[in-house]
DNA sequence: GTATATGCAAAACTTTTGCATCCTT
DNA sequence: AAGGATGCAAAAGTTTTGCATATAC
């Protein structure tokens, strides 16, 4: 995957950056990160990418469908490779993990509602922010002991 | 409205620059606001308020309950005031304005959703993005004329 | 070879904070 | 009178931009 076909097909050249944040995005164990998480990933991988390279290339992806924007409490964008289907999300406000769900009853009152309301609607989102089960029992994340490690939140 | 009792009520002190944005939050014609649109609110009554003391009092509107912040699209946080009724938004990407709208089957979904994962939810959003009938007929927004008038969108 | 993308540094924005002064209780 | 609130200016955090250089096609 991401051999630069997918790029090419939304419009970019394959260059370097965007190859790597791609499969930064592509690979993470965690699917939601900030421009900061991805800016560290490259660190970490020893690669050289500047911090505005990220942005830059972030917004693009969004604007070319690949990635998800999401605004979650707490100022900074985050970001996630859209995988194709749509799905909402609950955020645990202790550990950070983002977890995700889809409820068809949920997205059809939607449609609904945008209907009855006149609106051409482009795109929404639901969060719903709490406590996950991990947290409130043990004091550590349900997903695989994560406590605190991306940047998602404040 | 606003006379001190409902800061009181809040366990703040009722000061001047707090009635005057718990007024203008209270009365203002356009309900949703960033923290720049309470700002030159106060200046066009005259008033003389430091934009730092606006972000300072929301924030701890925001803490004791009187108003509800939103992160919509756009990066800056907007803030409505709480007069109780829980509701989603669904906002117009041409004209700005913010519409609401209640479901009660959406909400119930959404409990029960979060009841399955085990979490414990402490707040819930919802937003939709789209043109709005008055932008997509006639070129002005459907609620009044506006067209662009808020700061909350990019 | 040419157009586009990147890196760096600087700027733009939003929001927060330190501190002296002022105001509410 | 005393504690908390405000204003100003400065700082912090995030995201964008200008411009010279490097890179993909």
């Amino acid at each position: 995957m991401s051999d630069g076909t997918d790029l090419k097909k939304a419009g970019l050249k394959a260059t370097l950056p965007r190859l790597k944040i791609l499969r930064i995005l592509e690979e993470a164990r965690v699917r939601h990160m900030a421009a900061e998480d991805v800016y560290k990933a490259l660190l970490d991988m020893g690669d050289e990418v500047g911090l505005a390279t990220v942005y830059r290339v972030l917004t693009q992806f969004e604007s070319a469908g690949l990635v998800i924007r999401h605004n979650f409490e707490g100022g900074r964008s985050v970001f996630e490779i859209n995988q194709g289907g749509h799905h909402d999300h609950i955020v645990c406000v202790e550990c950070g993990e983002v977890f995700e769900f889809y409820d068809p009853a949920i997205e059809e009152r939607q449609r609904k509602v945008a209907e009855t309301m006149g609106f051409d609607v482009d795109s929404h989102s639901l969060y719903m922010y709490g406590v996950c089960l991990g947290m409130k029992r043990e004091g550590k994340c349900s997903k695989q002991g994560r406590s605190r490690k991306s940047e998602i939140l404040p």
